[in-house]
DNA sequence: GGAGGTACCTGACAGC
DNA sequence: TGCTGTCAGGTACCTC
């Protein structure tokens, strides 16, 4: 599922597939992937040019000539693949950007979660999801101190927490899992109850498995490939996220897999310390 | 305003 | 073999 070092890599290695294409036609298989109008989106993508993409947080940016932006979110089984205009559709295949040089940009979901929709550049902050978004790991707003603020005022698990994209934007639940494994922090773990230097190590840690995560391409736990079709590599260094039952590497501890919010967590019981 | 629950979706898998 | 139920999970939206 896409996090956020799977959206980046998708950004590097889709941006040079596509800059400086025209779109000729824009196709809407399933016109519901559309959050904005259907038909202006369709409409007013003719004749634009890929200008560039950034991201924000787990969010694709796609900017095009005539400033207007196309603001793109995977959820969990999106993807997107370059091919030739006339390639057979697959089941799954929701939305098409034809190019004028006979290529086309296919969007790719399963289960439909994922969500596009057309805004004029620079008003992408105002667009639902984004508008509440914390700071992401490694940026220079993610300090301690913030991070601090933003935990003392929570009143739930630190799970349930870091979940929270108004507290730190980008973590899913495979990188909570892996970051609280690592600060050996119990997932029920009450978010306003820990020390400095546990919070600190935390926001460390959070920014260090997130640096490691992108150099390493991203997660492939389930369908995740990037624009290139490959998969991440991420997964081979998961110490608990799909580990259930498995000794846990640090103490040999059978790893246990609870719901926290609705959300499968797994985690070590033993040196995963609760903190009330 | 914050927390918790649910809907959206479909494929994979377990159990019968 | 085929049917049914459950699970996976990011976000929007609703209720309390």
């Amino acid at each position: 599922m896409p996090e956020m070092p799977e959206v980046e890599t998708v950004r590097r290695t889709l941006l040079p597939l596509i800059k400086g294409k025209t779109i000729k036609k824009v196709t809407l298989w399933y016109p519901k992937i559309i959050a904005s109008d259907p038909q202006e989106f369709e409409q007013q993508l003719v004749n634009k040019k890929i200008e560039t993409i950034d991201r924000y947080a787990k969010y694709l940016l796609i900017r095009l000539s005539g400033n207007l932006t196309v603001v793109s979110h995977l959820r969990m089984e999106g993807k997107y693949r370059l091919v030739k205009e006339n390639t057979k559709k697959d089941k799954h295949d929701h939305v098409q950007f034809v190019f004028t040089d006979g290529s086309a940009l296919r969007y790719n979901d399963v289960r439909k979660f994922g969500r596009m929709q057309l805004v004029k550049t620079g008003t992408e902050k105002e667009v639902t999801g984004i508008s509440k978004l914390g700071p992401e790991p490694n940026s220079p707003d993610f300090t301690v101190a913030a991070f601090t603020r933003g935990l003392a005022r929570k009143k739930k698990s630190i799970k349930n927490t870091l979940l929270d994209q108004s507290v730190v934007a980008g973590l899913g639940n495979i990188y909570v899992d892996e970051v609280l494994w690592e600060t050996k922090i119990h997932p029920l773990s009450m978010a306003n109850a820990f020390p400095k230097t546990k919070i600190k190590q935390l926001h460390d840690n959070i920014n260090s498995l997130i640096e490691l995560a992108i150099e390493e391409r991203g997660t492939t736990v389930h369908t995740y490939l990037d624009a290139n079709g490959k998969t991440g590599g991420f997964q081979e260094m998961l110490k608990v996220y799909g580990h259930k039952g498995e000794p846990c590497v640090r103490c040999d501890t059978p790893l246990e897999k609870i719901k926290v919010s609705g959300r499968g967590t797994t985690f070590c019981s033993h040196c995963q310390v609760i903190y009330k």
